[in-house]
DNA sequence: GACACAAATGACAGCGCTGTCAATTTGCAA
DNA sequence: TTGCAAATTGACAGCGCTGTCATTTGTGTC
């Protein structure tokens, strides 16, 4: 038979309350009960049940992942953010859900409300494009649902975590700038997304800071896609004066790019240097590899998702953790001829 | 406040138990009865709680998906199940919870024991390559979790979704026949993979159908991966008599192939056909775009749900799918020269 | 209309935990 | 040693639903 709580309780010659307690670390319990009863636990192999637990304490131990996967067609990143979230729910043995839900619609709210109010998540970790969509922020507060974005665009009223896009993308470029580069184009990611703005923003930021005038031509709008990087390259290479590197804003577009420069007879890095941005596992795996911005988007979803927990255990505010961020100069960047 | 099952039962002039009986779908309650209350539940916007169900009624709702990422790098093919089986869970009101479930280590059993003890699911979905590890399926047998396969290895005892993967591969090296090509190269997956044993099946039955000679070194085992596909290819293209056409296990390492291919100054489909299996999105983006096997991820993880979920609701025994395959024929492949 | 039987409905306890509040023990100052 | 507040522990009800079983209502037969 299944060993209840009150099992527990007999064995450690104790009230079933406070079992309770020490299974729920609160306050007011001597240590040496607490010790005895930490014992008989794991003597008896105690499993608490979390429909008992979520039904007498009006929580659910459930923390619901948010994500519009219509609009990010990079799956990779959302797994390992998933991943991420799904091992700091295990540290504080809180279940984890994945939920699609997609911005467009004008049902939008009606359906975040079925969400909560089918699953009942004791709190939400937020990934991008949605963190910053305002019905979904406000609805959320309204009902009083704790939550965490990752990459947030706003920086404040938040919790999760973020990393310094614009000054990772200025980075990057002021690598392409030390090689000599100085036409630079850019290839930007869908325009309302925060990533595309922060690195569209550091691109430009670079660029003015060396004194070259903006070049319009230079930058052209694709959509994450590997597809939208080579269809971008191609206007590139079409341009009278070419540009002799090219900053993708992710690594999607920027395998594309590469592909395009391939099949256009172009040499990686000799006659064009690539860089990307995020650091999927391709990037390391293209030949020749590509120089990217580090983005550890396992490593954000966890934190995202513990910033949340400490909310939820009632541990604390949550803070907006500044995740730092690695330039990874591989082979698809050289110095110009 | 709360709209509670009783609440609904006084609206409806019925007993509470009538209504848990019109919310579980069960028999016995007159038409009659069974449109007032499902009104009344419509009117008042009635959520369950589930908690108290799975309390009371001893199960969760919940449908585990296990997967085993450390040997999966095509992370975007277990979303795409992933996708599928939250869908079907939507569709009968269950929940869904992932978690991954690495098979290498001796306390795999008492991993999987406590992921069943902590969070209790109905039932289960597996999905490659954990669908047959013999002690995980020992233990679920034991412990009556029913579950449900996405492509099993074994094909009886088993329910879910499968493909003829072998008969699809075939297919595949019969359009590359077809095309005129003898030397024709296989790269294949993980050994031990269901999917790698049936796919090069395919291909040695394809060859020896059109009364080819086994050539063992135009099968080079790979691991999956794009950059497994790349050292593949190096491998063949040192070859003396170089393959006229590759047949890789799946599209990651076809396109590994088709990069490589490019490095080398081999043109793509004139010098050298490349297929693959699978059809990820990257496929028909990828120029020229491959020509290879559609195996819908996202249909089969729903169906291979849906098996399972006429189980747990007491609808049936469920079986095992035989998903038709279809061969996409893109600009990849071409007639010898 | 009376009877047998099946279908429909309801009464009630209890699933395993936690919230509330009361009871007991402990620690410490006087 | 006594007194009192603080710390610790426990008693008990009840969270919202479903299982069990009893009761009522409907249906068909002679």
């Amino acid at each position: 038979m299944r060993v209840r709580l009150e099992d527990v309780a007999r064995a450690a010659s104790v009230s079933p309350k406070t079992v309770s307690r020490v299974l729920n670390d609160e306050a007011n319990v001597s240590d040496d009960t607490r010790k005895r009863v930490r014992a008989a636990m794991e003597a008896m192999d105690y499993r608490p049940l979390s429909s008992a637990r979520s039904l007498a304490g009006n929580r659910s131990f459930l923390v619901a992942m948010l994500y519009d996967n219509n609009d990010n067609p990079a799956s990779t990143y959302l797994a390992e953010i998933q991943d991420g979230v799904l091992e700091a729910c295990d540290l504080h043995r809180y279940s984890m859900m994945v939920r699609p839900l997609r911005m467009r619609g004008d049902d939008f709210v009606r359906r975040l409300d079925a969400v909560i109010s089918d699953h009942h998540p004791d709190g939400i970790v937020l990934t991008p494009p949605i963190t910053d969509y305002a019905p979904l922020l406000q609805r959320l507060r309204e009902r009083h649902v704790p939550f965490a974005s990752v990459s947030p665009m706003s920086r404040t009223d938040n919790i999760g975590v973020a990393m310094d896009e614009q000054l990772a993308a200025r980075t990057m470029v002021e690598h392409l700038l030390s090689l000599g580069h100085r036409r630079i184009a850019h290839v930007s990611g869908i325009a309302d997304h925060g990533a595309s703005r922060w690195r569209l923003a550091g691109y430009r930021e670079a660029m003015a800071a060396a004194g070259l005038p903006e070049d319009p031509a230079l930058v052209v709008e694709g959509a994450f896609t590997f597809a939208s990087g080579v269809a971008a390259a191609r206007q590139l290479f079409a341009l009278k004066q070419r540009p002799t590197a090219v900053f993708a804003a992710n690594d999607d577009m920027a395998s594309g790019v590469m592909w395009a420069a391939n099949q256009s007879g172009l040499k990686v890095p000799q006659d064009l240097s690539v860089c990307g941005f995020d650091d999927i596992p391709l990037a390391s795996q293209l030949w020749p590899a590509l120089t990217t911005i580090r983005q550890p988007s396992r490593e954000m979803g966890k934190i995202a998702a513990l910033q949340l927990l400490e909310v939820l255990r009632g541990r604390g505010q949550g803070q907006l953790v500044q995740m730092p961020f690695s330039l990874q100069i591989r082979e698809s960047t050289a110095a110009i001829p």
